[in-house]
DNA sequence: GACCTATATGCCGGTTAACGATATATGTAG
DNA sequence: CTACATATATCGTTAACCGGCATATAGGTC
């Protein structure tokens, strides 16, 4: 699952909304920095009607304009569930091997080195 | 940033590694879940050397086959943090909105739902 | 000796998803 | 009347992943 994919769902994870909104919703999700293109958008919520991740909750005529407003299913909510679990251990795991301070190894090649590189080097 | 690369800048981060060793640390860093294939590693290789992201550390020859170390740069260093914390924010995102009990706001769209729906609709 | 597995790198074609651009249409603000 | 916000949708391009194939050596099993 890709991010943009990933903060669809996440935009609807709270309450059912529509494309336009959704825009909006991912825009404020990511502090202004993800603009989601309307190619993106609807691209994305065709393949996951067609997953079933996501439904149509609404259609309705407001002023004219058409509006379909999607929601979650049960199959989306655990997909997120367990997408969100698992970037947050690759994230968590991402930031610990960072923290591993490597300049304490370069005088000490020994059992520390031996075990970081575990499986890796015969 | 999509997931293969992510696990392969992660396998990199404590230290360098060939790539051969990548798909294996790879496996391990996922539990197993997965299995890199060697298109998507040296794809993914050559277009982080040519990012910048990581370079070769180093290349020998062991037991008459070729051997290629590759390590993060600097620049590879910071791209990661970024996209870890990143990736921490939007599962954090995507859990707590999971965790919102919709069912308690069925019976009250008053407040809460209005604050829910900041910027959504009208 | 034949076969399989592990180690190790690399290319190629197909598929999928994201992306930018464009189109359409209405209501509101200046 | 121009511009912007709202709202949906399609199209062509690009980028990335993926599976399969090719190549090569070393070691173990039958």
């Amino acid at each position: 699952m890709q991010e943009p994919t990933l903060l669809l769902l996440t935009a609807l994870a709270d309450a059912p909304r529509h494309g336009y909104a959704l825009i909006q919703e991912i825009s404020e999700i990511s502090d202004g920095r993800v603009k989601m293109r309307t190619g993106t958008l609807y691209g994305a919520l065709d393949r996951l009607l067609q997953q079933g991740l996501i439904e149509v909750a609404a259609e309705e005529i407001v002023d004219g304009r058409a509006r379909r407003t999607y929601a979650l299913t049960g199959s989306g909510r655990t997909a997120l569930a367990t997408e969100a679990e698992r970037l947050r251990t690759v994230a968590a795991e991402a930031e610990r091997r960072l923290a591993t301070v490597r300049s304490a190894l370069k005088g000490k090649p020994g059992t520390a080195l031996r075990t970081l590189m575990r499986g890796s080097f015969a």
